[in-house]
DNA sequence: ATAAACTTTCAAAATATTTTGAAAGTTTAA
DNA sequence: TTAAACTTTCAAAATATTTTGAAAGTTTAT
């Protein structure tokens, strides 16, 4: 296989497991293009690469910038600005995990602990039933949780090798 | 708050966790009825509570059923078919990871391996970004897939127990 | 102050996903 | 068989998301 086929299938693995994941496909594809870019590129290539609207490119690396996954570059001289992604695997995976953490598990744990506060009928099947889901999902939500938090401030071979250990 | 109010929010919160990760909204939250429902319930009951199709209904049932997240009940002498669902919370998180990592990971571990192989010139930078990039994805998927592998197999407790006890 | 170079916005258009519901299909009891 | 009870299908409609591109905005050099 060519490089240049390869950047391609890569592109579109990575967006296609974006879509998957809840992030949007141009995003991933933007992401992808610079993670296999040694330089850092404009605006201007990212549409021409991808095929993309200047205003689609321009809300894309907005979006990749407030993920942190991605930084702009000044040049002296220039008007143009550059973008570079972080290429530190890590890093992205935390940043990653950072983000979503933040969007998504803090709002449904703190719903789940007021739900947890609920009282009722021990009695009653259906409180019963929901008391012991809910405190079920929750316990294993804290745990992601903290395994989360865990990565976020951890170094990778620390991380992994950690893992590993346990689980050989 | 009342117990009512308590399952709507909880069925809501669990559609939108679903729909950020990839899932749809109304089988997420047929889920959640389901996990709240002390019996199995109908596609009749199921439609009238959450406003939705008989069509519907039968696609998102036969979805969670493939997820292996619920299952059909018979009882002897009625025509209609109950559904209820997995209540162990530990396997259900199991389960929607052995799907997701069969659906989403395992494909994109292909890619990455067959882009592995791809020659270049290691003078070009391209090739070497390239070639840096997709290794370092493919070693942290192939560590993510080792860690999901056992978690499928494991024990909750043991599980958690030995995250933890590295994790202090 | 002007204008060129560049970035951002946002309403409308395109695309993709989800839902509906009526029709077709299946099963069971009599 | 038949017909009632129930399930499944799928094309069309509704909804939601993403993308476009022209216009407005901003910055900088002169």
């Amino acid at each position: 296989m060519e490089l240049a086929e390869g950047k391609a299938k890569f592109i579109e693995a990575w967006g296609k497991l974006g879509s998957e994941w809840g992030i949007n496909r141009t995003m991933a594809q933007v992401h992808a293009l610079l993670l296999l870019s040694p330089e850092a590129l404009t605006t201007e290539e990212i549409m021409d690469d991808l095929k993309i609207s200047r205003g689609n490119a321009n809300m894309t690396l907005r979006d990749l910038i407030n993920w942190g996954l991605i930084e702009k570059q000044h040049r002296a001289g220039e008007r143009k600005e550059y973008f570079f992604a972080e290429k530190d695997v890590w890093t992205i995976a935390r940043q990653v995990a950072q983000e979503r953490k933040r969007r998504e598990l803090d709002p449904v744990l703190k719903v789940l602990n007021e739900l947890s506060t609920i009282k009722g009928d021990e009695k009653d099947a259906h409180y019963k039933t929901f008391k012991k889901s809910v405190g079920d999902i929750n316990k294993l939500a804290k745990n992601v949780d903290r395994t989360l938090t865990t990565m976020v401030k951890a170094e990778e071979n620390w991380f992994w090798g950690s893992i590993f250990k346990i689980f050989k």
